[in-house]
RNA sequence: GUGACCAUAGCUCAGCUGGUAGAGCGCCUGACUGUGGAUCAGGUGGUCGCGGGUUCGAAUCCCGCUGGUCACCCCA
């Protein structure tokens, strides 16, 4: 058998491959335009950074990591989310010191070992953006309409902002007992899961399906909020109203990373099945103190392309393409050869993508490659052409076909390609 | 990690209750020796996912493995 790629790992290329960039530059494009930059880190980082910031009680800890000792005998982890990794380089960079806020955005695969099913692979694709240093609502408001403006950008339709308040480090105790007294009366009725949830994160039992039916009428965490955590929550709303942002307040939201403070949302789109959630994320308050840093106040989120991807097939969504062949320069033999790669240089330097014949075929196979490669424009050069210092251009969706001087012909391509695109 | 369904040509699939493979599309060639898209003719193409078992005989039945798909779990 031939060597095949990794379970739940993908190749993407063809039509795939536009819906990839317009997602990617779209995102690019909107983050620029709200003040972020672009931040690369590696995709490779010390397993500690992951135990540490996601939390060594989550999932993706106790069984989705790629981690693996190196030959130096390092526990090294193929990242499984975004947010670490930026969080460890901001403070490994000193970036502190260029002050406050500062908005970030990165594109990159995650690994997490997990079953493949729709809209679930374990090598993964984000986007993602993270808000560095206010405390504010604001920064939050401002995080979400990033979200939706990309959304919107992209042309989405069918997709919900869920929002909801876990509260912080003073009051969450508080909710957390409340809840484990309201499904201590109910234990017997739980899966066997969330038995075991109750004792390791109570908050999880919200989220769970099986059990869906009495997260409605458990105690809401928004009740438990202290005083500072319920006005922060409340002008987050305010904000998100003024602005006309539509979210629906999800009291079960609670999400699997262990690091999220306060604000915590989703974006699901309702045409995707089981995996519906195109992105999420949340405050992080303490996050740079857990990883061993002064304590600053950030948030951020994160959305899967092959998700969104999934999206915008669903609402018929199509994304713009490139054809590489606008131009197939057809030669017939090696003096031809040689003026079509003069002449397939100048179309290039005039911004036409050009293909100049390498299989030494005849006439008509080349006319059918161009054809079939989409060219708009087919330019035949042979013998008698050459003889005479000129090209036949031929119009591939008319087939019309008419003599031009080189120089002429460059001129006349690049204008009927720019009228007819236009 | 658990479960269900699936795995035949490059692609989409057929192959009924076991008798050692077929169609359409694609690709190549020709009709049209310097003209593509339509049509027609011909050609190329598969140790039937891998391994084992039952049988005179297995693509077909049984078991295992691998992979795919979907769901659970969890998340992007």
């Amino acid at each position: 058998m031939r060597i095949q790629r990794i379970k739940g790992t993908n190749d993407i290329f063809g039509e795939e491959i536009f819906y990839w960039r317009f997602v990617e530059e779209t995102f690019r494009k909107v983050c620029e335009s709200f003040g972020a930059e672009e931040m690369r880190t590696p995709i490779i980082e010390p397993t500690e950074l992951f135990v540490r910031s996601v939390g060594e009680e989550t999932d993706i800890v106790q069984k989705e990591m790629y981690t693996f000792v190196d030959r130096g005998g390092r526990s090294v982890t193929l990242r499984p989310e975004g947010t670490a990794s930026l969080v460890r380089a901001f403070m490994e960079n000193s970036l502190v010191n260029r002050g406050f806020p500062q908005r970030f955005y990165y594109v990159g695969p995650m690994f997490r070992y997990e079953k493949p099913q729709s809209g679930r692979l374990r090598q993964f694709h984000q986007i993602g953006y993270e808000c560095i240093g206010s405390p504010s609502p604001r920064a939050d408001f401002e995080t979400i309409l990033l979200l939706n403006t990309f959304l919107k950008e992209i042309g989405l339709a069918r997709h919900r902002v869920y929002i909801n308040s876990i509260g912080c480090p003073s009051c969450r105790p508080n909710y957390r007992n409340a809840l484990k007294e309201y499904y201590s009366f109910r234990y017997e009725q739980l899966c066997e899961d969330c038995k075991k949830r109750y004792e390791r994160n109570v908050l999880r039992l919200l989220d769970c399906k099986v059990d869906a039916e009495l997260a409605k009428s458990a105690p809401k965490s928004v009740d438990f909020l202290c005083e500072e955590c319920r006005r922060h929550y409340d002008e987050l709303k305010e904000y998100l109203d003024s602005a006309g942002i539509p979210y629906v307040e999800d009291h079960t939201l609670v999400r699997g990373l262990d690091y999220y403070t306060r604000t915590v949302f989703e974006v699901r789109h309702e045409g995707l099945g089981a995996q519906n959630a195109i992105a999420g994320g949340g405050r992080y308050d303490g996050l740079f103190e857990d990883l061993g840093g002064p304590s600053i106040p950030a948030l951020g989120f994160a959305g899967g392309i092959e998700r969104i991807v999934l999206a915008m097939k669903e609402e018929g969504i199509l994304p713009p393409k490139v054809n590489p062949h606008e131009v197939y320069v057809v030669v017939l033999g090696k003096e031809a050869f040689k003026v079509g790669v003069e002449l397939a240089k100048k179309l290039r330097e005039r911004g036409v993508n050009t293909e100049v014949e390498i299989m030494e075929r005849n006439i008509s196979a080349q006319l059918k490659n161009a054809n079939r490669l989409g060219a708009r424009f087919s330019i035949i050069i042979g013998e008698s052409e050459i003889t005479r210092s000129v090209v036949l251009l031929r119009d591939m969706a008319s087939g019309e076909q008419f003599e031009a001087g080189i120089d002429l012909a460059v001129d006349r391509v690049v204008d009927a390609l720019k009228t007819k695109s236009s």
